[in-house]
DNA sequence: GTGGGTACTCTCTATTGGGAAGTAGCCTGA
DNA sequence: TCAGGCTACTTCCCAATAGAGAGTACCCAC
């Protein structure tokens, strides 16, 4: 298992400008692990939503930072858009294959913090 | 192995408000996944280091924002700064326990990324 | 002809982030 | 003697970004 950046750095095909700025990991982790490209891809981690099912199951999220993530995640080949040109409108959003593997590295991390979140923070009002 | 966010809340402990807004779950994970928090935690995988060496080894971070994420992350336990009272200053930064477990299952998902973030993204310039 | 349903898109304002200069106090070199 | 450097920040200002909320398109049922 890799422990460092410097031992992922040390891999065959990777080198010292990994994550350098630009770079498109960087690029990638930025849309991954932006403020609701996480946890619109956790929603999807369900299976397939509708946009109403994704802004309900998103809390929080603004129609503004839904459409705009979805389209960045599709634009990595992370989420599938499936759209019906019917009236009205109906379109379904799943994840791709590379999506749903993404996922299953993220949600270790998530159920990991979820555990440990509350004796983190200091002092919750 | 938790594979969607629906069987991570059906575990013992946890519930349906996990990741509602506010919540100290996405508290924590808006840290740690923010743009500057993950560099900065990944820089801090290969060990301790000084103020000047985290501003050299993230490209492009501010310092504004590098002091910023570093006070955001020793605040949720994540990372130990431990200052010599020296003329210049001789602050040390370095992860805490939690903070290297943390680590451990973001590293994969860093690695999945680098390994696929070429093949991902639409026509690299 | 009016209202409902769905998936966006636009506009305006609040928040955030970057760049650069400022701060503290001792130590070194000229 | 005294300017300048060393290090780890902090502050200020302005540009970029995010968010709230209203608007749009289209057809059908009433």
């Amino acid at each position: 298992m890799t422990v460092s950046l410097r031992e992922l750095r040390a891999l065959p095909g990777f080198d010292d400008t990994l994550l350098t700025e630009g770079c498109p990991t960087r690029v990638v982790l930025d849309h991954v692990t932006s403020k609701w490209g996480v946890l619109v891809l956790l929603a999807l981690s369900d299976g397939t939503h509708r946009w109403g099912e994704l802004r309900r199951a998103v809390d929080g999220i603004s129609e503004k930072m839904l459409a705009q993530t979805l389209r960045t995640l599709e634009g990595d080949s992370l989420v599938l858009r499936d759209a019906h040109p019917t009236i009205p409108p109906h379109v379904e959003y799943s994840l791709t294959a590379s999506g749903r593997e993404l996922v299953d590295r993220m949600l270790p991390l998530v159920e990991w913090i979820a555990r440990n979140a509350d004796r983190m923070l200091p002092a919750a009002p």
